[in-house]
DNA sequence: CTCGGTGTTTCGTTTTCCGGAACGCCGGCT
DNA sequence: AGCCGGCGTTCCGGAAAACGAAACACCGAG
């Protein structure tokens, strides 16, 4: 039993549910904000134990991740970390050719869009791109749905064999999130199949309240299965289903872009260098 | 004293002396190629047993720093790295040897200048300095800007290997900024020639009308690339191409300055410093 | 239905991490 | 000077995580 001392008005403490990831969400406090930190600056801002930050700190100064400025009171990001995050940006054309897509989606259906995967029991949003009217949701890239209340969500399940949806949805009972949430399996069994009569699913105001959303998968290679959706999402009251449906060509079509991305991998051997 | 056994041609196996520095290391190997690695291919990669790296890479996707693609055989990077890497590029410019590099070169050119990198298919302002000249564009860090109608976008394309440019332009249609933009396949690779050729690209009014930049690689460590640029922009009535290029001695002094500052960083080994 | 290659799980051992307590250092105050 | 309070640093025994050989599960090809 861990009993967090409750962090205070002040920033929250650092999630970490193993040594590395606790490294990690360091890193991030650091990175995200310009100033440079002193060790007892971050113990305030994460709420961990003095020696604990310290030597946290030492790997991270040792690794070169980090660095002492200002006669060694202070520290800072590092030319490692530095390095790959130029790498990463530089280097993730996958990634890159995904967000173009996306952004000609946006512009071509003026709301907003989104790229999705599974995981687990939930839809992570991998990519998001925003409309420019003045009314919109705010969920950024990273965050995490129920499947069962999300129209891309909806669409993982409706391709999976009757048996695995099962086991994933048993695992955990079905959150309501809104009065419109599905959370009675025999309704959404009959969603699947809906969902793959038309090739496409609704997510009518099950998730928040005014929001709407349409996913269509990412088509797989052959006979396979994807884990990638595209969708659009908007306040109801700039898009209802009716008009959602007629963006679906559209959104077919970015599908199909995207799927072109995704087709050719490299393989084990890395050739690189040019 | 450690003696790394001659780290060979291929990056044979992961430093790391901690748990977490192998993790590190693991992430980096993933960040410096452009392509998706199964797990599989990280093992002949890496020479780590082949449970080690699984129990890794399920911690990474776990963390939102990898992710799965292509049906979850292979793994990339995740939003939540690339979002580290972001904010890390983005903040770590604004103090620092960086910023006065560049200050000192707007006084010089007496043009704004700024520091960019690319992520994704878009190149994000990191740092820039405005001119005290009364007329001039407003162009905040942190923006973003298409890659194919920016002088520096210009120049990170052109040292990419020509499949993963295409990769990266090929997945949406080129925007069409200004009637002067490049949006034929073509002759953007006919540019890209050029720019090779010339080590500096121009943006002759394809981002906004009436604005000419020319921008310049931060030159990399050795045979690597880099993702780093550093430009000036200014209206075109006050600069004209013919102009800009007399400030590109200037231009390419701020760059070797900027490498110098990315570079020596004066850790405990390797000494050398310059 | 075997076989080779891959992804995944198990589990006892080894290594690392953890953080309260205590210590040393320094600058400001009395 | 002497005291004090904040900060960085070190210790060390208990707790937790990582390790990786072996074995298992899966799939498509022969």
């Amino acid at each position: 039993m861990k009993i967090v001392p409750a962090a205070s008005a002040e920033a929250a403490l650092l999630a970490g549910d193993t040594p590395t990831m606790r490294l990690f969400a360091l890193l991030e406090v650091v990175a995200e904000s310009d100033q440079l930190y002193s060790l007892q600056g971050l113990v305030e801002a994460t709420a961990l134990p003095k020696p604990t930050l310290h030597r946290m700190l030492q790997q991270l100064e040792g690794a070169g991740l980090m660095q002492r400025e200002s006669g060694g009171r202070h520290y800072g990001t590092g030319v490692r970390l530095r390095r790959l995050a130029e790498n990463l940006l530089l280097n993730d054309s996958h990634h890159g050719a995904r967000h173009a897509v996306l952004r000609h989606l946006v512009e071509e259906v003026g709301e907003s869009c989104n790229i999705t995967a599974l995981s687990g029991s939930e839809v992570i949003y991998l990519d998001r791109v925003e409309t420019a009217a003045p009314l919109r949701f705010h969920l950024h890239a990273g965050s995490r749905v129920p499947a069962h209340c999300s129209a891309s969500g909806k669409v993982f399940l409706a391709q999976m064999a009757p048996e695995q949806r099962q086991r994933l949805l048993a695992a955990a009972p079905l959150e309501r999130c809104t009065p419109n949430s599905l959370v009675d399996l025999g309704k959404l069994e009959r969603e699947m199949k809906k969902v793959q009569r038309e090739g496409c699913a609704v997510d009518d105001e099950e998730f928040l309240p005014g929001l709407l959303c349409v996913a269509v998968l990412v088509p797989p290679a052959e006979g396979a299965r994807s884990n990638l959706c595209v969708a659009v999402q908007a306040p109801i009251v700039r898009m209802p289903a009716a008009k959602a449906r007629r963006l679906l060509p559209a959104l077919r079509r970015a599908a199909r872009a995207l799927r072109e991305i995704d087709s050719h991998v490299a393989p084990s051997r890395g050739a690189a260098s040019a």
